[in-house]
DNA sequence: CGCTAATAGGTGCTGTAAATGCGAATTGAA
DNA sequence: TTCAATTCGCATTTACAGCACCTATTAGCG
């Protein structure tokens, strides 16, 4: 059972702009935070602005902010957009898999109900419960 | 999220042998009625064998036979199983992986707790549950 | 007020690493 | 001697990360 990176770094992404949601964080200085690729979060981050959850500003002094303030943004929805496009399995993708059972196939229901399990656990959080302190400016 | 294949072909193969309890399931039989290679779950059968759910015996006649009655095999027990050494996420791998959050993060017990929310969910099913009737074997 | 330069998001392509799927050869039981 | 699990190793596919370039916006200067 895996997410991908993809997710992975947005969350992260995320956690830190909650963390001062008043101030455009750019690609630039995520990517610093982290210690990853720059152009790699950017791909990340045009995800989240079409997905609605943060907003971004080309030009000086632009960056992204959350759309939304923090506690109003649920981690399962963000885990679920994230994660758009990934099957749990083979059979719940787009056309279907060429898994031979289907018709008389219970464990399909099973599946769909843990997976909705786990992201309903997970919107039992905001971003707003897991918020970074503001990285240290200090030098 | 997505479950590795080769969980998504182990859960087909125990829903075939649940079917018929009391017959051995050669690798080749089972290779041919999912339309998959025989020694890919040849590989699957052993690791199924390894975690107790399976017992296999060699030569003529032989095959796997579900270790237990299927109504006290637990999905989230298979799955786990399955699923070992998959990390949700990086930092849940046994190296603690490279995120520089880490020591403030507060998202990973969030995350655990719906990985379990998942798995708790599949235990409210057994195999017998999701049995197959057996293969028609008219041809 | 308009021009220019610097900032910063957006996109496509390519190399690399890891997971996956498969085949052949081996070992053990009947 | 045949059947079938087991093991080893290779080929293919896929996801990942990085690079280079393009476009849009802002700030500052003349």
């Amino acid at each position: 059972m895996r997410l991908t990176s993809f997710t992975d770094y947005g969350l992260r992404m995320l956690m830190l702009m909650a963390s001062a949601p008043e101030r455009a964080y750019s690609t630039a200085e995520l990517a610093d935070a982290f210690g990853l690729s720059r152009n790699h979060l950017a791909k990340i981050m045009q995800s989240l602005s079409r997905g609605g959850l943060i907003e971004t500003r080309r030009g000086g002094g632009g960056g992204a902010v959350l759309a939304r303030p923090a506690s109003e943004i649920r981690l399962g929805a963000v885990v679920q957009h994230l994660e758009q496009g990934q099957a749990l399995v083979e059979c719940f993708a787009g056309d279907g898999g060429n898994c031979t059972i289907h018709a008389q196939c219970r464990l399909k229901a099973r599946l769909r109900s843990a997976e909705t399990a786990f992201l309903s656990d997970l919107d039992r959080s905001t971003l707003a419960d897991i918020a970074l302190e503001p990285i240290a400016q200090t030098e």
